[in-house]
DNA sequence: GCCTTGAGAGTACGACTGTTCACTGACTAC
DNA sequence: GTAGTCAGTGAACAGTCGTACTCTCAAGGC
């Protein structure tokens, strides 16, 4: 499949990129909903027509984003389930990862933030499914896990329905608070982990 | 306190309800930082200069809407933590409590959960005061719950996020299932609550 | 090597934006 | 009863917006 692609492809993604980067960054303070089409393409430094090579509209544009901000996210959040240790190592680890995803690409998370209940349809539901697939596989992580036999399986996926709102939830907090307050939000986040973890052992009492 | 106000500002107030319930139908699909002023004044049959004389602009308008859609609910959360019953009836309560909250003001729910990250930081400031003042208040009354003896009072309010998070997180869910999946969302809710009751029983062990 | 393709430039269009200003006329204080 | 206050009007301002059009010219297929 990665057959050299040419120059004038290559280009175009690249181009196309751009426009993704600066409308990233340019929605850091406002929502999609009032990104202009010719505030990108000038930020980027093309003509505004130059915009309909690549996207029908800004939502389309969000759309791409979308994919880009959690596409590859979910090799990361599977392999961060099934790793090993006590159970408070894992909540560390969980959080430990969330707190580095949040630190080398904010601009992401706080797009996904803002987006997700935003005023743009297709993007809206974009990051739905996204999310709910990111529960998909959370629950089928958890299936795996010994603790969780004798489970329902709505049950599991209400877990895994936990852990990925909590995730969200804690990841946006982060963006929120000063970067001072950024341990407060981590432990915070871990004692929620841990009451999380508590109930779950006693589930099926 | 309740002297009878002129008729000039009893019209003054009337008009200004008006713009707000304006803004708050045009939100309903698209963010506050694309609402126009002008966009407002037409919905609401008046000449753009005129908004001026109640609010500086979209923004503030924003941060009264947020008054208006959280501010007369502390009252009933209040009320709400403080029921007796079994931890079940409790939670089944507090569940309904927000379904009716959702069913009966679903544009102001909807305003709250798309700015509470949005692109307007006053607006994102102040609705972010009011669920801190929510979570304090969840705290006080769970403080006073026997059920709560000996838990350092972080933890408590650790715990009163928790709730108030959950809280938000439901009634977004609500709105943005179909209204046939209003039973799916809800029972998911109450077992999300039931785990974390489990959680907070065996929180001292 | 030539012919086709297509990314991007440049220009122009009408519609819409936030803000200002002088104004009117119903209410209110005295 | 009269003078003043002030919510709302209507016109005008300079910008910005999305979109459509023709044009250019480097890359790629044959």
């Amino acid at each position: 499949m990665s057959h050299t692609l040419g120059i004038r492809q290559a280009q175009k993604q690249k181009t196309r990129q751009a426009l993704m980067d600066s409308a990233l960054q340019l929605l850091e303070h406002q929502s999609l909903s009032s990104l202009g089409l010719r505030e990108v393409t000038r930020a980027v430094g093309m003509a505004p027509a130059a915009f309909y090579r690549h996207f029908t509209g800004t939502a389309d544009l969000g759309v791409a984003l979308v994919e880009q901000a959690l596409g590859s996210l979910h090799d990361t959040i599977r392999a961060a389930i099934v790793t090993t240790g006590s159970s408070e190592e894992r909540i560390d680890r969980a959080v430990a990862l969330i707190a580095a995803q949040v630190r080398t690409h904010p601009a992401h998370v706080r797009f996904i933030a803002r987006e997700r209940h935003g005023g743009v349809a297709p993007v809206r539901e974009a990051i739905g499914v996204q999310l709910r697939a990111f529960g998909d596989e959370v629950a089928e992580a958890l299936g795996a896990d010994p603790e969780s036999a004798g489970w329902p399986p709505e049950d599991v996926r209400m877990l895994a329905g936990v852990y990925v709102d909590h995730m969200v939830m804690t990841a946006s907090a982060l963006l929120e608070g000063d970067e001072g307050s950024e341990e407060a939000v981590l432990a915070t986040a871990r004692a929620q982990l841990r009451l999380v973890t508590l109930g779950r052992h006693h589930w099926l009492d």
